[in-house]
DNA sequence: GTCTATATTCTGATAGAC
DNA sequence: GTCTATCAGAATATAGAC
């Protein structure tokens, strides 16, 4: 059983991705994490300590990620656009916590930390995308069209009728020049 | 000046833009309005008849926007690719709406109706793009790239330096086959 | 470290005057 | 059609026991 503190975490992470920043209250939190409101308010002792909790995991990931996607088998691109496409999350990866944080980027003080921190995430998947592409229109947009999945993710649209995430793939591996 | 019920509607999609669906109170929306807590809530009866307000104008919004992106002098591509980069949301127009509108995709009974019709303007969307490209993959390739730069007009993501927009539709264009 | 109980502020909504 | 005044409930946060 993981730490108060994580099941706390994971909680906030899962309400903001299924109901939204709006409908996030620190009751909601405790029901979901088994813990009382006490518990809560010992590891996080403020609402906004939770969200700035939620950017200290964000860091961390997108630290981790930073390994992953220069290991990925299949390439930069393939694991970016792989892993932002409905379904792609993983439990514990970056882009859950990513969608989580992106339904905090509003609110209050920390709005400004919030901005902050997507903007280094995505500094660094455009820096992995660009060192597998080595041509900088291109990395921009193959990060573009991952982060329009994102979006679609984050909304629950479905994909056109027909299409699928490996077809966009191998009409991007068309439009990339030769690698070795 | 415009109608009360007019002015209600575009603070409502301003707050939403600029701080979040988690800190739009109906008092912060008559504050920004200029209007009473009375005279809000006689146009729209509760917060949630609000939210279908916006929905509404969503809907008006997206069949204008539908004229406007297929007589675009440049083409659907620049048109829809132009109005989702930071700066092409023009007042009054679909981009707006539809940025505040996002921050709704959360929040209780209106989250599915919510959904649906960002599903609907997307659909349209796509249409209008294949209509110009008569060609799926690409079509939805492009749509996904505007996408992600609505995320980025989000969240106030920087570009990556030394790229413009502009970059960007020439590459599209290199991979559009040839047009009448 | 975690709990229960309580204090306090805020939010959405109603009533009724003008 | 728009306003002021007010209420009931929910939200965040505190106090203090275990």
């Amino acid at each position: 059983m993981p730490s108060a503190r994580d099941r706390v975490l994971d909680a906030y992470e899962t309400l903001l991705i299924e109901h939204g920043g709006a409908a996030v209250t620190l009751d909601a939190v405790v029901a979901a994490a088994g813990v009382s409101k006490g518990g809560l308010l010992y590891h996080f002792a403020s609402k906004e300590a939770l969200a700035v909790g939620l950017l200290d995991r964000l860091r961390e990931r997108s630290a981790a990620d930073a390994d992953a996607i220069r290991s990925a088998p299949d390439g930069a691109v393939a694991y970016y656009v792989r892993t932002s496409a409905p379904g792609g999350a993983s439990p514990g990866g970056l882009t859950r916590t990513y969608l989580a944080v992106l339904r905090l980027a509003d609110s209050t003080a920390a709005g400004q930390a919030v901005r902050d921190a997507l903007a280094k995430v995505d500094a660094d998947g455009y820096a992995a995308l660009q060192d597998e592409l080595h041509d900088p229109v291109l990395a921009w947009l193959a990060q573009l069209v991952g982060d329009g999945l994102y979006l679609r993710t984050l909304t629950g649209t479905p994909m056109p009728s027909g299409l699928s995430v490996d077809e966009l793939l191998e009409r991007l591996r068309q439009y990339a020049p030769r690698q070795a």
